[in-house]
DNA sequence: GATGAGATTTAGAATTATTCTAACTATTGA
DNA sequence: TCAATAGTTAGAATAATTCTAAATCTCATC
């Protein structure tokens, strides 16, 4: 990252944040970093030990604080993969993620030109869609898992 | 459910419990039966009290090795809504869900002529596709909540 | 710069959903 | 009938997350 780089989105960080009447800390910066640094979804706790490199008397406490706040305002979405910890993602263009049954990887798939069109039963009115697809990611398939 | 229908139930659920190399028990007809019964997709607490009143000596790693059974031989689906505890649903129809963001209803929503078609990029195999929908269920979105 | 209100961080306790364990019981096939 | 196997049970253990209360930080105002 280029030090422009770096100033344009630690304003953006900041202005989001301060949106939402939320404060931007060395924290919640150092884990939204490491989110865009890897973006493999990690769990809390992947993010909470490679924040721990930069930060190392950050807790788990404030991961999981920075993560919600990270969440309210916007730059970051929760990924649920079945009963699996909770990971983050923070890319907020209009995708959803494939799951490899082989080496548990998420990936995420774009969904700019398709957004599945569901007839919904009279009354009922959606906010938001949620897709997720299993299967084999391209390593894993040619591997013949 | 009259003696007739009863009886071709029971038949489907040892047999399909058989190929699966599981056996039939009253417990596992109990919480099927729970099931059928009121299809509000229950947590496996709930399945658990909902079968209490009917065999009150049931446990409750009864009720998950009986849930875990019904869904490995394909007679029950897992709903995962969000981080909150797992739901179950005996509609084996291709189906979504939607969950309702003001009284946390889950909905089934059929989907037999609207499969999502998703182009995913080159390698990826997809064996399945999960799909779930928030916003406000008819009653709710009627009182303006 | 000092001050105080309110936000944030922290460690550790508490909670929730689920899985594991080991003893007991039931079922099935030889 | 008997042994092998599968299923049930209570309770302990685990994993992920949330809560709590004290300490610390930040920001607007003096």
């Amino acid at each position: 990252m280029t030090s422009v780089e770096n100033k344009t989105q630690k304003g953006r960080i900041n202005e989001r944040l301060a949106t939402s009447g939320l404060r931007f800390t060395p924290q919640r910066q150092e884990v939204y970093d490491v989110l865009l640094h890897k973006r493999d979804h990690p769990t809390a706790e992947e993010v909470f030990f490679r924040a721990k490199q930069q930060m190392p008397d950050i807790s788990m406490a404030t991961v999981y604080n920075c993560l919600d706040a990270l969440v309210k305002c916007g730059l970051v979405k929760q990924v649920n993969v079945d009963r699996g910890a909770t990971r983050f993602c923070p890319n907020m263009h209009e995708h959803c993620h494939f799951h490899c049954d082989a080496c548990g990887g998420v990936y995420d798939i774009d969904l700019d030109r398709t957004k599945p069109q569901i007839p919904l039963p009279r009354g009922f009115r959606a906010t938001q869609f949620d897709l997720s697809i299993r299967g084999l990611c391209p390593d894993c398939a040619a591997k013949g898992r």
